[in-house]
DNA sequence: ATATATAAAGACCTTTATATCCTTTATTGG
DNA sequence: CCAATAAAGGATATAAAGGTCTTTATATAT
């Protein structure tokens, strides 16, 4: 198990995918997100229809139809994504899994664990969809394999 | 989900159960310790039983049978609780879920991610399962709910 | 030796995560 | 309007995690 759930991490890839795809104001298909990011096909049509309920991605039917990310969403961060689908918990849990991590009743290892929670949840707030636009396009960052 | 699976957040909190409720050389049964951690007694069971099998913890049978952490165990990492339980992947895998991190193939997170992942395996290295026995027995930290 | 306490082991069951497939609905270009 | 296209939605399948129960093995005390 990694730090995030497989459909996060599908998630998270395919966002990323389209927003860097998408910069033109042109549409990508299931399809080929699917076969760029490495994620089986239909699994990921449910994750990006959430997300796209849920507002973080756009999309479209019909023939010239797909996923894109509106200008504004570029600025959003990971974060929403991680949020979106894995819940908070991964922010704001307990390291050993106490029902309520909390200063008063610590567990042995809250001092230590919140500096790394807290790193994360920093690291993914301030990291946003569009930020890395660029080095997807020059390919300098993969998201496969 | 958090970081570690539900069966390594109570294995972590057994063994630091287990650690300071035996330094006097007794044992403390499964019913005990189940207890007073908040975790199902016989799903427990089945993960004692896999950290005894991994010398990470020991037991005895019988009338005051019971768990309990030898000496040269109380200086071992919690991190070796993680990877007998959970596997590596949480402290070297890619964050966004390619099959092999590396630098020469980089994900976007993976600068940053990797600074948080080495801070986890860090504090997970550097802290031992016997550590916490002062805090315990005294009360200030806690290991259930 | 026998009875008893206790963990080990193995067979199950339940829930959640992961994944596939098929039908419906919306959009577009002709 | 029509046909083609692509996502949405729903039903279902499979695998893994989480959890329970019963039986067996082993140690201890009497
Ligand atoms: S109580 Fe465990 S991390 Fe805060
Ligand atoms: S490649 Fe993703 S974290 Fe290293």
């Amino acid at each position: 198990m990694g730090v995030f759930s497989k459909t996060c991490e599908y998630g998270i890839r395919a966002v990323l995918y389209i927003a860097h795809r998408t910069i033109d104001g042109s549409r990508v298909g299931i399809k080929e997100i699917a076969a760029e990011i490495d994620s089986p096909e239909s699994f990921l049509a449910k994750i990006l229809q959430d997300l796209s309920r849920k507002g973080l991605i756009q999309s479209m039917k019909g023939p010239n139809g797909g996923f894109y990310v509106e200008a504004e969403n570029l600025q959003r961060p990971l974060a929403d994504i991680v949020t979106a689908i894995d819940g908070e918990e991964v922010f704001s849990g307990c390291g050993m899994g106490l029902t309520h991590c909390s200063e008063k009743n610590p567990c042995p290892l809250h001092k230590e664990f919140k500096k790394v929670r807290n790193q994360l949840a920093h690291m993914m707030n301030t990291t946003t969809i569009g930020q890395f636009n660029k080095e997807l396009l020059k390919g300098s960052v993969t998201l496969r394999k």
